[in-house]
DNA sequence: TTAATTGCAAATGGTTTGCATTGTT
DNA sequence: AACAATGCAAACCATTTGCAATTAA
């Protein structure tokens, strides 16, 4: 893989979005650098620096699945959803594998609050 | 909103199941009862029985959504990424408003826990 | 008979893919 | 030259919708 101006904008929305971005966020802000960035290159340059490890996906309930930089501590997220906007919490309330049915292997696990976030709350 | 028969199909597959029904699920399902049941009517009913009341939305990260009969106790779900199939666990953990934001108003939350179910464990 | 329900086919929206072209090494 | 990356249009898949035909109250 090589390390085109188009994957630089995206990692760069990525780094400076501060939070998971969908596919047309990063659409959105890597336009600001390349015009004219098409919504395909998109869609297989994550994915690309998904299986690199530089992103992650973050499967989000009820919504298309966002992206964040790899290497975060493991935390969790809230939705907003008023502007659909998923955010970063900090930290983990434990590792639930005690709720799992008897006999169920758990390998991970998703939490995500939803609500207002602070700058549509009137 | 009158109860037929599809209607009726709809609801008891929810109930067979025990566990939240993808629509193509409640589909295969209320077919053995209903044959040529169209998915076009499935996802309609859904939608109805959802303003109704009857049926929930279960919003599943990374996968279509669930729907499963309504008024059962607050709990959360297991997803087998080996089978698709998402299950019932009892019980949560704790409110969780405690790692929002400040200033982010918590609606609700989703937790999903991924990894093997008990069938599909070798 | 009146209004809700259904089947079918077409539309939609997000994501993926084929292919010819462009860019990098 | 050899191969990766891109743009574009078409394919895809789950979900929704328009409409004419059917069915229930």
């Amino acid at each position: 893989m090589r390390m085109t101006g188009q994957r630089r904008a995206i990692l760069d929305a990525l780094q400076d979005g501060h939070r998971p971005l969908s596919p047309s966020e990063v659409l959105e802000a890597a336009s600001e650098a390349i015009a004219g960035i098409n919504l395909s290159t998109i869609y297989r340059n994550l994915k690309s620096l998904v299986e690199r490890g530089d992103v992650i996906v973050v499967p989000t309930p009820g919504d298309s699945s966002r992206y964040e930089l790899a290497g975060l501590a493991h935390h969790h997220h809230f939705l907003c959803e008023q502007c659909g906007r998923l955010f970063d919490m900090h930290g983990c309330p434990g590792s639930f594998a005690g709720i799992a049915p008897k006999g169920f292997k758990v390998r991970s696990h998703e939490l995500t609050l939803m609500g207002t976030c602070s700058s549509c709350t009137p």
